[in-house]
RNA sequence: GGAGAGAUGGCUGAGCGGUUGAAAGCACCGGUCUUGAAAACCGGCAACGGGGCAACUCGUUCGUGAGUUCGAAUCUCACUCUCUCCGCCA
């Protein structure tokens, strides 16, 4: 959510963010509304301090047994005039506020410009594409041949768009979580959380999946709802909180099921398992002071990144631009690994700054110098698991069909070598 | 699922129709004392918003929403959440 003030001293500015995030000028409405709610108050306030000093009196008079009928009759005048006004601010409030809740964070002055995916702009690779002596399969026929990935049977269960990992398959992605994991508590200074899947609609406001984006999440009735990622659980940890400054930074992590509808992504990515209804991932949440955010940023970013170089798996860095980036980030990178398969780079990680925004409408804050002041929050895929297996099948694959299992992984496995 | 209790400031916890924005304690900040620290003592310390260049001033807020009243933390209703006991259960 956006602050008013920022809006009311640059309107300008606020308006040439919107359109780079693709959203109308609107801060004239905006403003507008405001004006008017709060000239409405300054009436309304002037009134209420009207009556406050009468009942006062009323009070004082009634408690010495004097006669109190002229100031209660006075009173009852005020009245009519309050709720009408109260009425009216409320109306504006409301209005300034379903706009205000729906209009994406502004772009980091660092984020490149652009309408969509193709705008993204290089920042950096790790090692290169690796060379193979036969053609390279993609994930699915690697694991259905072998039998362990299987999508009928979990259409027949569940509908489209699910799995069913088995055995040394259904092992690697617990391995996978597991070494995730251990990394990033173990080096990367993050704390671990289990945390719940099911989430009231205040954490989901909180994050910024709603209002807007109800259509993207499974609910699960009475007002619960399906997480889409452990950012929502993770970073409404502290909702509603005054931090104390020694409490930060904040760096948590949790291994959790997302489920997402997938609303706008019919017919893409329908074969094999890159686009779930439900998937497994790591994620990174970070909560900071406002001044080391961007750093916090490019830090979230390397311990991402270290889990895929530990995996020895080719990747690139992209800075997702104005247009592509979620709701609530003002400045994201993508982590996109190499799939041989495929012959494409496929996002394995997003990792976002989200500044005030999501603190805003948590009310997040933390108290420096007497002062509270909104947090900073940031959220990163450490990575997902599905997709980081698809990348370990397909960058392992062997020409004989089997899978050398990764150096840092085979602790999980006895030391074994092949799947 | 049945029965009961409760929700007050960063935390604990009084208040139960009229200087109560709210006692007290803890925590925190400043000071005195001390070689330093601790202790002790003194002082400060809620959030959000409106108006004002500012000193300042006004309003709202005691789980949320509605209601009663001249006036509500205090009374009424609904909702949400928490706790205890019983039942069921991983």
């Amino acid at each position: 959510m956006h602050n008013i003030n920022y809006i009311r001293d640059n309107p300008i500015e606020f308006d040439n963010a919107m359109k780079l995030r693709g959203e109308d000028a609107i801060s004239y409405k905006i403003l507008e509304i405001d004006k008017i709610k709060r000239e409405t108050q300054t009436v309304l306030q002037n009134l209420l301090s009207e009556r406050n000093t009468l009942s006062k009196e009323i009070g004082y008079l009634k408690s010495k047994n004097g006669n109190a009928k002229n100031e209660i009759s006075k009173v009852e005048e005020l009245k009519e005039k309050i709720n009408s006004l109260k009425e009216l601010e409320n109306i504006k409030e409301n209005e300034l506020n379903s706009i205000l809740t729906r209009l994406p964070n502004i772009p980091h002055k660092s984020v490149p410009n652009g309408k969509d995916e193709k705008d993204n702009t290089f920042y950096r690779q790790w090692s290169s594409k690796p060379k193979f002596s036969f053609k390279p399969k993609v994930h699915y026929e690697i694991g259905e041949k072998i039998g362990l990935i299987n999508f009928e049977n979990a259409s027949k269960l569940s509908g489209s768009r699910f799995v069913i990992l088995k055995n040394q398959i259904s092992k690697l992605e617990r391995s996978i979580s597991n070494f995730m994991l251990d990394k990033h508590t173990q080096e990367n200074g993050y704390i671990e959380y289990s945390v719940p899947f099911l989430v009231k609609e205040d954490s989901l406001f909180g994050t910024g999946q709603l209002p807007k984006f109800g259509d993207d999440l499974f609910t699960a009735g009475d007002d619960h709802w399906l997480i889409p990622t452990a950012e929502v659980p993770l970073t409404n940890l502290v909702r509603n909180e005054i931090l104390n400054i020694n409490q930060l930074p904040i760096r948590s992590t949790s291994f959790t099921p997302c489920f997402r509808s997938e609303a706008g992504a019919a017919g893409k990515d329908t074969r094999g398992m890159l686009r779930q209804h439900q998937f497994t991932k790591v994620e990174l949440v970070s909560v900071v002071e406002p001044e080391y955010s961007q750093d916090e940023l490019e830090r979230m970013l390397s311990c991402a990144e270290s889990i895929l170089k530990d995996l020895n798996i080719h990747y690139r860095v992209m800075t997702l631009c104005s247009g592509d980036m979620g709701f609530s980030a003002n400045k994201t990178y993508d982590i996109e690994v190499w799939l041989p398969g495929e012959e494409k780079y496929r996002e394995i990680s997003s990792c976002s700054n989200c500044g005030d925004f999501q603190a805003r409408r948590m009310n997040t804050r933390y108290k420096k110098d007497d002062k509270n002041i909104l947090v900073h929050t940031l959220n990163g895929s450490g990575l997902a698991v599905g997709r980081t297996l698809i990348a370990i099948l397909e960058n392992y694959q062997m020409e004989d069909g089997n899978v050398e299992i990764p150096e840092v992984l085979r602790k999980y496995f006895n030391n074994k070598t092949l799947l």
